[in-house]
RNA sequence: UCCUCUUUAGCUCAGUUGGUUAGAGCAUCUGACUGUUAAUCAGAGGGUCGUUGGUUCGAGCCCAACAAGAGGAGCCA
């Protein structure tokens, strides 16, 4: 082999012209072909595309053409052409080809055929070489850069608040505790209690749930800020849509109310859909080529009034529907299932919350588009919240997507110090242990919002994949810590 | 955690009111074919029917427990 540079398929595809002397490398897809001429689709996952090889016998030997199987590991390197055949622009005559990985096709597990995802699920190690995979993951990144640069557009600062924390405080679900202590020896105290004093930070700590009230401290000195960072809930679901371990963006904005944090919340959400349109383009028609197929043999009732490509642009090119609790209860409750008594939970009065029925009848059949809902009452909201003026509500706002629901949970956040403190004493959220919090009240405080926004729920939205353990590498999930 | 469903070849699935030797497609292997596009055509190999126990002359099929997976609910992002 000469030491001439590996040129990506991504790169030469695009290019799309004749070049004399190429090196490539990546792994196969399918081979077939006949006694005179073999053909090699080969991807580096550069894009998802693959590059055809063609291989001649007379320039490489049999028994190195017999160890190019599914899943194998090449080096090619030889002439780039004009393709004769009609399924690609160039294809490489190979000159010298070497194995780098073989790949026992018996023992294989990827197949040239469609695999079932809960099949690739058990072998999450190997799915990044499947179309599907490697698409939603070229896009998952590109969403993450996306995120950066639309926050750092806008004059925001990433702050990385801590992974481990050690308030209990936080509210947002049951956490994973962290320790060094033996866990077939536990250090007791006087009283017979597990003695924390001698445990790694001297006291009881735990993943962090949510980096809010942290990014909350650096809004109101740096103004603008974002966390995207993990975040862990030790709860027990079992959901399409919930993941034991997870990652969320959480903008914290000093002086915005309401209405600028649903502005900022909307606005995002449109430029990261409309980035993936931009320049996922080869992954999202592939992946809305696959909905499509997917979609062939079902009922016109069990079908999806919009394919991928159509539900991102109609999201970019449409407002959202912003209405209160109030009124969207009044909606509900004179809805036809309401009324029929087809919702399993009816909508009887003013104070409930809203169950996934309601709010997938409110966005898919109702409106039809993302609805964010404000002014919830305050008794089914956290202790942060700023209190309304009516005394019964709080100035907190979802935004629901179709499929989806809750993609982003947020509030204008209770800036009063007598307001909070006497909120916390309501929740038995305890206010000794968080002074360095309400020290953002006592001193300097102001109007500010932020919300939170499930990454992969996002993942979930601009794929279309319907499975929220398909949008993550490796899936932590109750019972299962694979890989 | 609750409810429902599923578990048969490497993968995706059929398998009748319980009856003798458990099938198909794809994949794999072998062969054929002068440029294929998930190539095509022909042939071959491949099974402790999730596990354990029970009912029965007889269980892939009926019953129970357990396990794994999926979908829905709750919690939420």
């Amino acid at each position: 082999m000469s030491t001439i540079r590996r040129t990506k398929i991504a790169d030469i595809l695009s290019a799309g012209q004749a070049s004399a002397d190429t090196l490539v490398k990546g792994w196969v897809r399918t081979k077939r072909g006949n006694k005179n001429v073999t053909f090699i689709a080969l991807n580096d996952g550069s894009t998802i595309k693959n590059l055809q090889l063609v291989a001649d016998p007379n320039d490489i030997s049999e028994d190195l053409l017999k160890k190019v199987a599914t899943g194998a590991c090449l080096s090619a390197q030889g002439e780039l052409v004009e393709s004769q055949g009609s399924g690609q622009s160039v294809e490489l005559l190979v000159k010298s080809l070497e194995i780098l990985g073989e790949a026992d096709p018996e023992k294989y597990p990827l197949q040239p055929k469609k695999h079932s995802l809960e099949y690739l699920r058990e072998i999450a190690h190997l799915r990044p070489r499947t179309n599907t995979f490697s698409a939603v993951f070229r896009i998952r990144h590109a969403m993450t850069y996306a995120i950066h640069k639309f926050f750092n557009d806008k004059g925001f600062y990433n702050i990385h608040t801590p992974i481990i924390t050690g308030s209990d405080a936080e509210g947002a679900g049951e956490m994973f505790r962290v320790t060094t202590l033996d866990m077939d020896n536990l250090p007791k105290n006087e009283e017979g209690a597990i003695d924390y004093k001698q445990d790694f930070f001297d006291k009881e700590t735990n993943l962090t749930v949510s980096g809010q009230l942290e990014a909350e401290l650096f809004a109101l000195s740096l103004s603008q800020v974002y966390t995207f960072g993990p975040t862990f809930r030790a709860e027990n679901s079992n959901t399409t849509r919930h993941l034991a371990e997870f990652w969320m963006i959480e903008p914290e904005v000093a002086f915005a109310d309401l209405n600028d944090n649903m502005d900022l919340a909307e606005e995002m959400l449109q430029y990261v859909v409309k980035y993936a349109l931009d320049n996922c383009a080869d992954d999202l028609d592939f992946l809305h080529a696959r909905e499509v197929e997917e979609n062939k043999n079902k009922k016109e009732i069990d079908r999806p009034s919009m394919y991928l490509l159509d539900r991102l642009k109609f999201v970019v090119e449409n407002q959202f529907e912003r209405l209160t609790y109030t009124e969207a209860i009044d909606i509900l409750r004179n809805s036809k299932p309401n009324k029929k008594k087809k919702f399993q939970y009816l909508i009887e009065g003013w104070g409930a919350d809203l169950q996934s029925e309601h709010e997938r009848y409110l966005v898919e059949k109702h409106f039809n588009k993302p609805v964010i809902l404000t002014d919830y009452p305050k008794d089914i909201k956290a202790f942060y919240m700023r209190q309304n003026d009516d005394g019964n509500t709080v100035a907190a706002m979802d935004i629901l997507f179709p499929g989806i629901g809750e993609i982003v949970g947020g509030s204008q956040r209770e800036e009063r110090l007598d307001k909070l403190t006497q909120r916390m004493e309501e929740m038995d959220v305890p206010a000794e242990e968080m002074g360095w919090f309400l020290d953002t009240r006592k001193f300097g405080t102001t109007p500010h919002s932020g919300y939170g926004l499930g990454f992969e729920r996002l993942i979930l939205f601009i794929t279309g994949m319907t499975n929220i353990r398909d949008v993550i590498p490796f899936p932590r999930t109750p019972g299962n810590a694979e890989f």
